[in-house]
DNA sequence: TATCTTTGCTTAATCGTTTAAACAAATATA
DNA sequence: TATATTTGTTTAAACGATTAAGCAAAGATA
């Protein structure tokens, strides 16, 4: 059962009696092998079962192939469906990806940069983690010399592209929404204000709330990890207030649920007593109920865009980055936990 | 900003007036290099920055110290808690992985396979998708002499190492717990008879109603994509029967969220009317109302020892590998969609 | 003092592929 | 017929790291 002894270029070579050299220009279709060679090549290759060794090719061009992506998770549907729409792309153009999950720690997310490194991957796509400050191993990546590309979550201080949302646009969106409902207390159950898109959305919130003349009130403006626990948590915190709010609107569709969980123990009334939107449009977001309006955050086209940028600069013979956002529109998908019944 | 031509060991080399061997030497911490000059490579490589190339060494080596994973989909729970487990054993010994993702598609799966081979990983822990009976590209991984494990979704025929839980018996304990609950007509919506877990389920379903003595209808065994939407159509389907199931068995949690959408709507009070369990945890399952009885897959033990079993192989010089099922016992986590007040 | 060991390094081959340069043979051009 | 061009191939170096083998110098042993 045991095949080792992988064969080789030159194993074809050896059997047709011609150099390895041929061998290798014949798989490459270059022109100056004759059409009798390349036949033969490729039908002896068929035959040894040959299999091009990658690490080969790659020392020798110095191109690998290979992208590596960086993402806080992969069990999110956002980033699920982003990977596999990056995946899409570059496989079309021969290149791999490899996956890597950070789980929101800083210490992981600097591991995966060095593998990727060490890997020789030819760019990085990444989505940074919640705890990422320090920006040093990503500088690593720019003095390594291969192209950067961020998305979702990324720090303008980087200066390389970043594909994603409008957040500020976003939270303007689901403050207007809200308002147009009747609702004139609304709360934010924020993530981190130190992630740049959660800040925005925080930013949003507090400026579409002066636009439509309503008070900023401390007590409704709530910083989360954005977990279902924590999201739970909030909530509990929002209704033990003396004045609660008529509307919450939470920065991410977990926390959302969670949010949701205490409202329905408590039997407050959704939408009519309190509002809830969430934000990212999990599947479950659909699925419960009442189903959860929520931002889709157009994974599809964020995936396609990132690594269209990729080969943009992969084509390049010298990389030259600098920051460059692509800012999509968000879709605010209005569902039953915010949409009163006139 | 773009610095080209990265540093290589002869760069250190030649810094040193040494040659590249002992600098390589120097860096392993080979017995026969002086310490005074190891401490000069040592400080060289920092300065200049070294990162060794991966490609060289595994090339030279023969090992790429990468291994594969393939899995249906990665916004999966159990499938990224599985990842995060294998990683994390993984990593310790030296080893990153690439992660692909099948889609459930056959076509996607090879195409991965084909990608994985080719980066000359050094073993392939996989989850096959449902749509996969040809187990032509897995014999390829076998012919290539390395390692091949396989979780959760495995095939007999393949003859290689298994982990997943006991499907059969998982049936068992849930029909048990169901009948204990008072349930007397209870439905199966089953995944492909032809994917073995699924298979095993629903074998288990039919024994286990044998054993309580209940009949088998055949109105009640349905096979299912289990995707929420199909989750939906399934329950419709077993409501509109003259003589509708007490409880239904769903072989996956998003169609069981599914078939809970239904059942709501159609105002079916649950568990009294009818109860309901579904499969694999997912973590929604905790988090609906009512929430969902589920089997735990134990994703943590599957992941380690998924990767405790390729690291066995990887210390064989010689690769023998036979079908070796390792077979966990599952939890039924009881909640409130199966839990009858008394 | 002569021989053996150990230490610390160098040389050179190697992994499998790619590619610039060289070259012989066939064909075209003057 | 002599020269230039094209065709189809080979040779050899290269990518960067590893490692078996070799070797000189220093130290140990008899």
């Amino acid at each position: 059962m045991v095949k080792k002894n992988k064969t080789t270029i030159k194993d074809i070579a050896n059997v047709l009696n011609i150099s390895a050299a041929a061998v290798s220009k014949a798989l490459h279709n270059d022109s100056r092998i004759s059409e009798k060679t390349k036949k033969a090549v490729r039908q002896v290759a068929k035959n040894l079962n040959y299999q091009p060794n990658h690490l080969a090719s790659a020392l020798r061009s110095g191109k690998s192939k290979l992208v590596g992506v960086i993402v806080p998770k992969t069990n999110s549907n956002f980033f699920s469906a982003t990977i596999h729409n990056i995946e899409e792309v570059l496989n079309e153009e021969g290149y791999n990806i490899i996956i890597t999950q950070s789980n929101e720690s800083f210490e992981k997310e600097c591991k995966n940069i060095d593998a990727l490194l060490y890997t020789q991957v030819d760019g990085i796509i990444a989505s940074m983690a919640n705890e990422t400050v320090n920006l040093e191993f990503y500088e690593k990546i720019k003095a390594a010399g291969i192209p950067l590309i961020t998305f979702d979550r990324g720090e303008n201080d980087l200066n390389v592209d970043y594909i994603g949302i409008d957040d500020y646009n976003s939270s303007h969106i689901i403050v207007n929404h809200l308002v147009e409902q009747g609702c004139q207390r609304i709360a934010h159950i924020g993530g981190f204000k130190r992630t740049r898109i959660f800040n925005n959305r925080i930013r949003g919130y507090i400026d579409a709330l002066k636009k439509h003349n309503l008070p900023l009130d401390e007590e409704l403006l709530i910083e989360s990890d954005l977990t279902v626990k924590d999201g739970r948590k909030k909530m509990e915190q929002l209704l033990a207030l003396d004045n609660r709010p008529d509307a919450v609107y939470v920065a991410g569709d977990y926390a959302a649920l969670g949010a949701l969980q205490v409202l329905q123990e408590k039997e407050v009334k959704i939408p009519d007593e309190i509002a809830l939107v969430g934000f990212g449009d999990e599947p479950f977001s659909a699925m419960v109920t009442p189903s959860i309006t929520s931002v889709n955050q157009h994974s599809y086209k964020i995936g396609r865009i990132a690594a269209e940028t990729f080969l943009e600069y992969a084509k390049k013979p010298k990389i030259e980055q600098s920051l460059n956002k692509i800012i999509l529109d968000s879709d605010l998908i209005i569902r039953a936990s915010s949409l009163k019944k006139k």
